[in-house]
DNA sequence: TTAATTTTCGACTCATCATTCGAATATTAA
DNA sequence: TTAATATTCGAATGATGAGTCGAAAATTAA
């Protein structure tokens, strides 16, 4: 009998201590400036004991991305379920993210910023990013198919749509972070329905 | 007489290949896994001869962005010279903007990505930056004051239209460029003028 | 209580660079 | 041609930071 459950469940607290550790550096020195030795100062661990539970650096990056991948897709599940047609669907998923984003905006500019910088072999987050991605792009394609979005190149509006909504929660000094009615406002009025008037 | 004017001008021609093998070295092993070794390998000169040139690896990245954006708003001024209307000159100023990335794709990708990552003290190319965005965000504002765009908070416009315009040029696997003429179709699409019909 | 097992950590190793040195080579000026 | 100046570079230097070691402290089990 190896463990009981109750330590296993305080090894996964103190993982989560140290990943909460590590963004808080990362936020402040960026990506490549944090140090390991900073992470545990800031955990309050001993270098050392990082690697008792992490292998590498590699593997508390990789931790933060998948951790928080998972998280927003868990969160966009019931959304999609609720199944109210594309377009609304559509709305409904990014006010989700945005939700997402405004409860933990240092999490999310590096789950959308960190993957530029750093490439693993591994990559165990994509599967929730491209499920993500995947949705969205389906209910674009649907959309499309039944007019209530403008006739572009799926591919195309995705991208444009992906693009738009990074620029509206993480663009700019932050001061004002958008409100989900300025997001809502916005894209009804941007993806004027093209059958509708 | 220090240096005769002929010397001055191979002085530039030798820091541009420098600047050149930098840009190189840092699309393959991005902004921090780039070394001095490698820059100086891929522009052909020793290291010593880097630092004959620029006093600093911080210098070699801060004059590549200066340049970079002091060219791509160099490009932008006829274009606002020619004063056609917001609506028109923003367009036109997207569109001139994506030429410039179509041009020279990697150096685009590092003036929009490597301030992120790493902050200096100097940020000299900042001026050329802010003139730009300031250029733009006025456009905006006529636009809308003029009923050329929909009636939005400006500020959210800018983000959003950063964002799309980011997204566009830069987003995805850049498998398939997107075209001026997708830019400028989406473009219409998206931006409804509201009182136009 | 005692022996295992788990957790912690400061100090050390070792590799990787940015930066500097000092000498060599090339160019210019007289 | 010769002295001054400009340019080049390979080989040190030194700092930094990821990852390791071996021993201690804490916890658990018998």
């Amino acid at each position: 009998m190896p463990v009981s459950k109750r330590q296993l469940e305080e090894r996964q607290v103190r993982q989560e201590r140290i990943l909460t550790g590590a963004l808080d550096v990362f936020k402040s020195k960026g990506l490549e400036g944090a140090t390991m030795d900073e992470i545990a100062t800031e955990s309050g661990f001993g270098k050392a004991t990082l690697y008792y539970y992490f292998h590498s650096k590699e593997e508390v990056f990789a931790a933060i991305l998948e951790n928080g991948w998972k998280d927003i897709w868990s969160s966009l599940e019931p959304v999609i379920a609720g199944d109210e047609g594309p377009r609304k669907t559509f709305i409904n998923v990014l006010l989700k993210i945005a939700e997402n984003a405004k409860n933990r905006p240092g999490l999310f500019e590096f789950l959308f910023n960190a993957p530029k910088v750093i490439t693993f072999g591994e990559q165990p987050w994509k599967l929730y990013q491209n499920r993500m991605y995947g949705t969205i792009q389906g209910l674009l394609e649907d959309g499309i198919k039944v007019c209530e979005f403008p006739n572009i190149n799926p591919q195309l509006l995705f991208k444009a749509m992906g693009g738009l909504f990074m620029g509206l929660v993480l663009m700019g000094d932050r001061k004002e972070p958008v409100s989900e009615k300025d997001v809502e406002d916005l894209l009804n009025q941007l993806i004027t329905n093209p059958m509708q008037k």
